[in-house]
DNA sequence: ATGGCATCTAACAGATGA
């Protein structure tokens, strides 16, 4: 089976470059990332066309994920609260989270918060909602023992996921103490990195600033991931950033990843 | 130190992203 993520920055702006690495990497699941489109406009009759079923889960202008599958999902749920409840509505204000069972596995597609700038509001939101999702895995985890954790995390766990020109990773958003600690205390979990189960070296990435040419001098970030419960992580047999996509005219500035189990 | 670039909104500048 083959999972792959991919934060498309707009599902509109980006509708032609989906369908057609679609069709060239017929994956059996797409786990969507900034949709940025309410339901109601998400384009489904364009990738229901290429054979897939579509669970949606947009607001208007930012956010937004999707999944989309080639055998129907079970047990979609949405946001904290298909998890988690009695969570306060406003931790599914921006919609983050959207989940699915294929043979067996949960698939958990995930937009984590950005965090702006460390220690401003943002960065405070994404510690916090970093801290909600702890609770939501150890629930999941009871029911559900094979998880596919994946999506854009907005964090580089390790300096070698981080190109060599950035100064002060450590007070840097996406690479700080404190998110990588709220990270690494998901991971605690029992979740473990596909892409390194693979690839020991740094120098690979999953994002690219749009400014300064930082893809054609590969200055970018990893930090779009697939993390794997032990029986999954075992059965993996690859996990690949594909940098074709990143390379087109008016690209999303991250590049899908694919893993395979 | 700043802004670079891209997307969205009922915009023509500002918020957000990372």
């Amino acid at each position: 089976m083959k999972i792959a993520s991919w934060n498309v920055n707009s599902v509109r702006s980006r509708l032609e470059h989906v369908t057609n690495w679609l069709q060239q990497n017929p994956v059996d699941v797409l786990c969507l990332q900034e949709t940025k489109v309410v339901d109601a406009d998400f384009p489904r009759s364009d990738l229901e066309a290429l054979g897939y079923h579509t669970y949606i889960y947009g607001q208007k202008s930012y956010n937004g994920v999707a999944l989309l599958s080639q055998k129907p999902l079970e047990q979609v749920t949405t946001g904290f609260a298909g998890i988690l409840p009695d969570i306060e509505p406003e931790w599914d204000e921006q919609k983050r989270i959207i989940t699915g069972v294929i043979d067996g596995v949960r698939i958990l597609n995930l937009y984590v918060p950005n965090g702006s700038e460390v220690d401003s509001e943002k960065y405070k939101y994404k510690l916090g909602w970093l801290n909600w999702l702890h609770k939501y895995l150890k629930t999941l985890l009871q029911t559900t023992p094979d998880i596919c954790m994946c999506g854009d995390f907005n964090i580089a766990l390790e300096d070698k996921d981080i190109h060599e020109n950035v100064s002060s990773i450590k007070n840097h958003i996406m690479s700080s103490d404190a998110e990588r600690q709220a990270l690494n205390q998901l991971l605690a979990l029992g979740f473990a990195d596909a892409f390194r189960k693979f690839t020991e070296k740094g120098g690979h990435y999953s994002w690219w600033d749009y400014r300064t040419m930082s893809f054609s001098r590969n200055r970018g970030w990893r930090i779009d991931h697939h993390y794997l419960t032990p029986e999954l992580y075992k059965k993996a047999v690859s996990c690949a950033i594909d940098l074709e996509p990143r390379k087109l005219v008016k690209p999303s500035d991250h590049a899908p990843v694919i893993v395979e189990f």
